[in-house]
DNA sequence: AGAGTTGTGGACTGAAAGGTCCAAAACAGT
DNA sequence: ACTGTTTTGGACCTTTCAGTCCACAACTCT
């Protein structure tokens, strides 16, 4: 999946710090940065509206680089998008890490949902799943899975709470209520009221 | 805020039939049908990966046309937006008059909200305030006018149920979590989860 | 019937888009 | 030092985009 676009060395993950390096000239860049400013770009404009001399310039790399690095536009909002999904799982599954009870486990995890982009500029998933939903199959899917992952996490983390044969639908409807957030806030919606929606999906997970 | 775009005669409102019709030739288009269309391909392919030419295609109209009517690519989003956010308001309050209980009412509401387009093709609200709310202040507004205005409405039929403290945020959630499901159906969820959604809206709203 | 007004079709335009290409630069290995 | 390999910068190409323009058609009013 990931060498369907040609990022070359998407991160060596074995290599003793500076020490193994091809042949050739080195990357004068940074692969997470400029990933990083690629997903900043697409947060910010959209995945159409934004232009490719905009990705390069807050990336900063030529276009040569860009090219070589993912191949396309469409290449680096695919990696952009696998490296944010990535990301959000991963913190997901460290908020309800190191938690003492499964009701501080599940506020906690929902307080990192919604902490983590909601309350700035909205959600990345909503985003490109409203823009791309209907015509990009690849990104649909990476970011199905992505959130019954993230479904399926907060079921396991809320079974004991609500019982396991309403756990998954509450899981879901508590990242509905998310991602709807997220849609609310991007539209104006003040930060107040999503923080109001933050006890909601904590009152439908049974904490609180 | 209907004259910002120059809809020459956005229907004449009071005029008997097809009696009035000023000097000129007549329009050849009928304006809802339009709209309807071109609704249909925003829906689709989203605002900036729309071209004007598949919007006058699916419309049946020639560019002059078009350009007459909404001056701009934007000023047809901007009315087709219009158009949608009046009927979807107007579908809901319908949903509710003639309900015999307010729990029967807002339950009414409740399934006409999702009935409308989430099971189809996911929300349009979403989509565009996904792709436009960072950088449409107008259409953000609109968009953020009719989330409120559809809030306090849905909050003042569940008040006798959840009580009035708690009604606004309720209903809130419950946008929200209409909201979510159209993005999360856009990224191919099966209908079956978005009934569960629906499920767990109600829930949230005292009834069921 | 003529004058005035408005809608329609289609060719046209300038700008900007995504993507390609090549010569020079910066490295590893021998 | 030389060869092979990779990256970099920037000029370049082709296509497509939103928007304009104009001659003609279709109507109302007098």
């Amino acid at each position: 999946m990931s060498d369907l676009f040609p990022i070359r060395a998407p991160r060596p993950a074995f290599a003793p710090a500076a020490l193994r390096q091809g042949p050739g000239r080195p990357r004068e860049y940074s692969l997470d940065k400029v990933l990083g400013a690629i997903l900043c770009v697409f947060k910010a404009q959209g995945y159409e509206a934004a232009s490719v001399e905009e990705l390069t310039a807050a990336a900063g790399l030529s276009r040569s680089s860009f090219y070589a690095a993912f191949g396309s536009k469409r290449g680096a909002l695919i990696a952009a998008l696998e490296s944010y999904l990535e990301a959000g799982a991963a913190s997901l599954e460290a908020a309800a890490v190191t938690q003492p009870s499964a009701t501080e486990a599940v506020r906690a995890v929902v307080h990192e949902m919604f902490a983590a982009d909601v309350a700035r500029s909205g959600c990345f998933v909503v985003d490109m799943s409203a823009e791309l939903g209907a015509r990009d199959a690849e990104a649909a899917g990476m970011i199905n899975d992505s959130i019954a992952r993230k479904a399926r996490f907060l079921a396991d983390l809320a079974t004991p709470l609500v019982g396991e044969a309403a756990a998954e639908g509450r899981a879901r409807a508590a990242l509905a209520l998310y991602l709807g957030a997220g849609a609310m806030r991007k539209a104006g919606a003040p930060v107040t009221d999503v923080d109001a929606l933050r006890s909601e999906a904590c009152r439908l997970l049974g904490v609180d």
